[in-house]
DNA sequence: ACAATGCTTGCACCATGACGCAAGTAAGCA
DNA sequence: TGCTTACTTGCGTCATGGTGCAAGCATTGT
């Protein structure tokens, strides 16, 4: 088992990229980041449940953190694109970007797939 | 719009959770830590792409940070149910667990589209 | 004009984590 | 028994980021 890269890897990175989809192109960290911290992940599922546009007020009732965090939190995932605000008078809602999201979620799974098709003929028992 | 929340929310948290499906399961923040960070971000599209099990050492190539760092990341990104560990002899092989990734994003589409179907008749128009 | 409400922002603190270097471990080879 | 290869781990450093408090800003009501 001498050379291993020679043996294992019949194709180069640039190959490789070409037989994928851009798989980069929706491994987006910001988008992510978002998600990766449990208080973040409990202000989404709250807004979420809700179905609606809540008031950061609503939302802060939700968890044992400060005001100002969950305002914060709030602006965040609103600029990574998984929420999105609308002012009306002082009170700013916040809605969850539904289709945005889902659509971004399942495009990148997509791409894994495309890239190790467990049933396509390709791959087939000789990757994964 | 005074009282506004009264006005607003028809159902309770409890409600909404009885209502939507198990959000909260599925936003699980350990999981999207591992994109999170950009340098992670490349290897698991570097693995992905090659659509085979990776040594530590090639995966290393595609990147400019440490050896040692690569190998960290890819010891997270196994702990954490991304990547798949795998030991011949010295060399230590990571795969992409295509199946079981694509499966957590399409799960919380699926639970995010639940709280909110945009098509679906208790909802249109009113939330979303 | 003044006060109250709803939210944002500045500041300081502290924990987490990403990084590189160097040492350590484990497997194969001479 | 060494020596090389492939990887892991300990350690120190530095940057990022999550948090609470307090002050600030914008809007609404009196």
């Amino acid at each position: 088992m001498t050379q291993v890269s020679k043996l294992r890897r019949p194709t180069t990175p640039k190959q490789a990229a070409a037989r994928c989809g851009p798989v980069d192109k929706f491994l987006d960290p910001s988008l992510f980041k978002a998600f990766s911290d449990p208080t973040r992940a409990s202000l989404i599922a709250c807004i979420a449940k809700c179905g609606r546009g809540c008031s950061v007020g609503e939302v802060a009732e939700c968890c044992s953190v400060d005001f100002s965090v969950v305002s914060r939190h709030l602006a965040l995932l609103a600029r990574s694109g998984v929420l999105e605000a609308t002012k009306e008078g002082r009170t700013v809602f916040y809605r969850v970007r539904y289709a945005e999201l889902c659509k971004s979620l399942r495009s990148l799974a997509d791409a894994l797939e495309e890239c190790c098709p467990e049933k396509g003929a390709a791959c087939n028992g000789k990757c994964c």
